[in-house]
DNA sequence: AAAGCGGGGTA
DNA sequence: TACCCAGCTTT
């Protein structure tokens, strides 16, 4: 097919080295792709950019060179080091995922893209992608860049997330037997750095010619999607407890929900009709004072709005059960989200 | 089928 | 500052 190749050229010519990948066309350079390193920088680029990625991955494979090492690990550790990426039960089936694959796999994945599907942390791009990249498989790979980029060489008007087995129909059509990896990846890097969704550069794009979505000039207002519902605005209290050394009190949020298994300093229950200023939530009787200004945070679904208290204690002071301390030398490493790194670097006056 | 789940990049 | 982007699991 004359898009296909004419794509893994541009491909050839525009390669971007990243830390998991091997060059292009493994049977020309022979260098075999590494599905550890495969695995795990899919599961962190999903909903996350190749930029925060890059030093998440080098950290990880740091700590943990061989999958069986990820496998042997405490999950309270991996939690720490993912710590600040985000959608935090990507890391605990992350964990669960190597665990599973030692012992049921001997520590080497599975080929197959249905049997890849069965792991935990492992939906359907996923397993197309290690499927595809890390083994050579025949697999349509469809992410948010593939999606753009055939919705448009195709000019598909339906609405996503309805349009996506076409779109996959479409990508399975054009993916070839020879290198199914190396084409899975130029869609992306496409759809990366030129079919953009905004402002895309058609005038250097192999497929320029071939987009039908372009000669209907209609290119730029696809993929369609359903629209997004508006965000409300949660408010609530955060609760900063530090000793004269300037240890912090953390304690861990559930183990399911929002945040699950992370470290926070203690905060009330979060709504949108919260008072900010009721010491009745306070996790412990203080002498609290409060910060002059408020963190603001966005999740998926809502706005956060978290008043700082402080209060400053002495060193037999006693924490509720659950509780630790965590002095400043540990605080950095421990499994602290954004949001509350935010609370933790509030002035307090 | 719909909702829940974070963080970073860009205009 | 406001808006944009993106895959898996659970309900």
């Amino acid at each position: 097919m004359q898009a296909t190749t004419a794509l893994l050229h541009w491909y050839d010519r525009n390669f971007r080295t990243l830390p998991w990948r091997t060059p292009p066309n493994p049977e020309l350079s022979g260098a075999k792709p590494n599905p550890y390193h495969v695995w795990l920088s899919e599961i962190m680029l999903q909903q996350t950019t190749v930029a925060t990625v890059k030093t998440y991955f080098i950290k990880f494979t740091d700590l943990w060179p061989r999958l069986e090492n990820l496998a042997e690990a405490e999950e309270e550790e991996v939690l720490k080091a993912w710590a600040g990426l985000g959608y935090y039960s990507r890391a605990r089936n992350l964990h669960r995922c190597a665990k599973i694959v030692l012992r049921d796999y001997n520590g080497r994945f599975p080929e197959e893209e249905h049997k890849l599907q069965q792991l935990p942390g492992i939906g359907p791009y996923t397993a197309a992608a290690i499927s595809s990249i890390a083994f050579n498989q025949h697999a349509a790979v469809v992410d948010g860049n593939v999606e753009r980029v055939i919705s448009r060489l195709r000019a598909i008007t339906d609405r996503l997330p309805g349009a996506k087995p076409v779109i996959k129909s479409h990508m399975a059509a054009l993916t070839p037997h020879e290198r199914p990896g190396d084409f899975a990846q130029a869609v992306m890097d496409l759809g990366a750095t030129v079919c953009t969704p905004r402002s895309p550069a058609c005038t250097i794009c192999p497929w320029v010619d071939l987009c039908e979505g372009r000669k209907q000039g209609i290119h730029e207002s696809l993929p369609r999607k359903a629209p997004k519902r508006v965000k409300p605005t949660r408010k609530g209290m955060a609760f900063v407890i530090a000793r004269e050394d300037g240890a912090i009190a953390l304690r861990r949020r559930p183990d399911k929900g929002l945040l699950a298994g992370m470290s926070e300093p203690p905060t009330s229950q979060w709504s949108e009709d919260m008072k900010q200023d009721d010491l009745g939530q306070a996790p412990v009787k203080a002498d609290w004072s409060l910060a002059p200004s408020t963190v603001k945070h966005t999740f998926t679904h809502f706005h956060l709005e978290l008043a700082v208290w402080h209060t400053q204690v002495d060193a037999a002071f006693p924490l509720p059960e659950g509780y630790w301390w965590s002095v400043p030398e540990t605080l950095e490493g421990e499994a602290l989200p954004t949001v509350m790194r935010k609370v933790l670097k509030t002035p307090l006056a």
